[in-house]
DNA sequence: AAAAAACACGCAATCGTTTGCGTGAAACAG
DNA sequence: CTGTTTCACGCAAACGATTGCGTGTTTTTT
């Protein structure tokens, strides 16, 4: 019931708490009998190191804080489980917050996080993170891992996937399924992650000796109402699209829904290529050609760098690291 | 950068750490002047009292484990969000882990938590969840609470939805739009929710005086592919279902997915209801009817019952709150 | 003016674990 | 037989915050 400490075992075994201690850690200090003695013991109590007392000791809790917009994104539960998965293999608690979208929810998450102790947080921006101060404030105290939505205004390690080659292969099949006209529904206009992708779309029109058209990039956040009033007035502009590469699955749906509502048909009047894969989007009709990204073994690398700086002092260097994506074919942009 | 202690302010004001720590708390042994220079400088310093000494002293970490199938799931991430809302404002960090509806995850998690000596758990059961020793052994330690998906083999606090009033309104709702035949899409056989929700089934027929058809009662997995079969079985019957109830949303896109498959039109050959109110049931095409829950309102009520108990001692009599839900009326069961 | 009460604060132990230093005993060399 | 290592372990301090008890000073009471 109550924990078994390393006096209850001293106790028992009638040596010190320092002679448990040190052989529970194999110190050549302590004699073999002994040793063994003690490990036995340990292991019959089931005995656990006290948290506490060793976070105490050592100014480390062996916790690492994870912030991102919404658990509700597939893409980040994937993530999430990546993470944990490094970090209980490494001894580490994960304790994950969401930001919801919203920049003051963000700082709070993260003065939370402060207050709590981590030893290091990830974090995936929220759509209006702006003010990068908590940020920051946050690196001035500890290792801070950006994964997806990340920023160039902060120094430290990122994990992303290669999203001008994303884009560009989405785009690139539009192209190649005899789409003329595609346009990009993109997001916020200053977030990083739009414009990479964007500078994809914009390398595939080139290599295929398009024009750019600026008309055809609409900007809207990342909701299903947002997203479809954009395609809407995509759609009902005078030279409409006939393909359409959005930022996410949930905009690509949104793409769909205003499709629908103009009688169009998906995809012989308008193509539409997601980005995510969310599990939902093949599941959908008709089902959505999207962006796959690796999101587990991002959360995965995203926390084994995390874990690796907290671990290795002050000394670490950021390491970048992207990650290929996968274009997954479906109906929504399949050529007969 | 590194924490201000107590010692430090006490040096600082050349006072005992003794008088600071009462200082802040207010103590009445404490001067009026010394007091508020303590206050003053702990606020000036940005002073945040350390948790490790804290958890150490009183053997509680403010810290609460949560352990739900899958934060993807919708449902899960609002109630996540509503149970850090309530953890947040009460002064306690949250841990959130996933069990992937995996039973031998759930099991590791609950390993990990208790290792992590959180002060208690909040949990929502696996799908496949048989044997309940690791709960039992959580629950022998501290304080545990059940939601959603509860069991009835275990005592403790509980938090779910009426469920057979959800899946009631969901059948009479079919009925009352002229349906016939109306199949239900269950979980696995023994899941507790699927069962009341059977329930609420076989009342509404009785209600209205059709027969209870147990060919019509088809048991599935939560997945999308399980989900799919079983419809498409019922569906090819030789006598068929004109509506289906579907335990989930997940389930009853599986259950569209059929019907588009056999050709069948939605509604006007199979009406289809399904339960969570996933936002992207709106979305879909049909969009799809759904029993919505109070995601967020029931996690953060299960919170605060967890913490109340953490806080009340051992004479904490469990507590049993059902919500009611509402029925989201959508394409998938319109009559014309 | 002496005794008692009130006040304002410090000392030291405590929680569990680690670790530098010290110590008694056995083993060994000369 | 004495001096020096080596071995195997214990003592005590430290990490930060809390709290019962003690103590010196001031104020009040008689």
């Amino acid at each position: 019931m109550e924990q078994v400490t390393i006096k209850d075992i001293a106790k028992l075994l009638n040596v010190s708490a320092s002679t448990v201690s040190r052989a529970l850690k194999g110190s050549p200090q302590i004699g073999e009998e002994t040793r063994k003695l003690v490990q036995e013991t340990a292991k019959r109590l089931n005995y656990q190191p006290n948290k506490a007392a060793l976070s105490l000791l050592h100014f480390k809790t062996r916790t690492i804080g994870v912030i991102v917009p919404n658990l509700g994104y597939s893409f980040f539960s994937f993530a999430l489980q990546g993470i944990e998965d490094e970090a209980s293999e490494r001894g580490y608690t994960v304790i994950a917050s969401q930001s919801l979208e919203s920049e003051e929810r963000e700082v709070r998450n993260a003065i939370d996080m402060k207050r709590s102790g981590v030893d290091g947080v990830l974090m995936s921006l929220a759509q209006y993170s702006r003010q990068l101060n908590h940020l920051l404030d946050l690196q001035s105290t500890m290792p801070v891992v950006l994964f997806d939505r990340v920023t160039d205004n902060i120094n430290c390690s990122k994990i992303f996937v290669n999203n001008i080659a994303g884009a560009f292969s989405a785009v690139e099949h539009l192209i190649r399924s005899g789409k003329k006209r595609i346009a990009y529904l993109a997001g916020p206009e200053d977030l990083l992650i739009s414009n990479r992708r964007r500078d994809g779309y914009n390398m595939a029109l080139y290599r295929h000796k398009r024009k750019v058209d600026d008309s055809l990039v609409v900007h809207c956040e990342f909701d299903h109402d947002h997203a479809m009033k954009a395609a809407l007035k995509l759609l009902k502009g005078r030279t409409p699209p006939d393909g359409i590469f959005a930022i996410s699955d949930r905009v690509a749906i949104g793409a769909i829904s205003a499709a629908k509502k103009l009688g169009l048909r998906i995809p012989q009047d308008v193509a539409i290529v997601g980005f995510n894969d969310e599990p939902i989007s093949s599941l959908i009709s008709p089902s959505l050609s999207s962006v796959r990204q690796p999101a587990m073994e991002m959360g995965r690398m995203a926390a084994k760098l995390l874990i690796d700086q907290i671990e290795s002092g002050p000394d670490f260097k950021p390491v970048i690291k992207s990650y290929m994506t996968k274009l997954m074919v479906r109906e929504s942009s399949k050529a007969k």
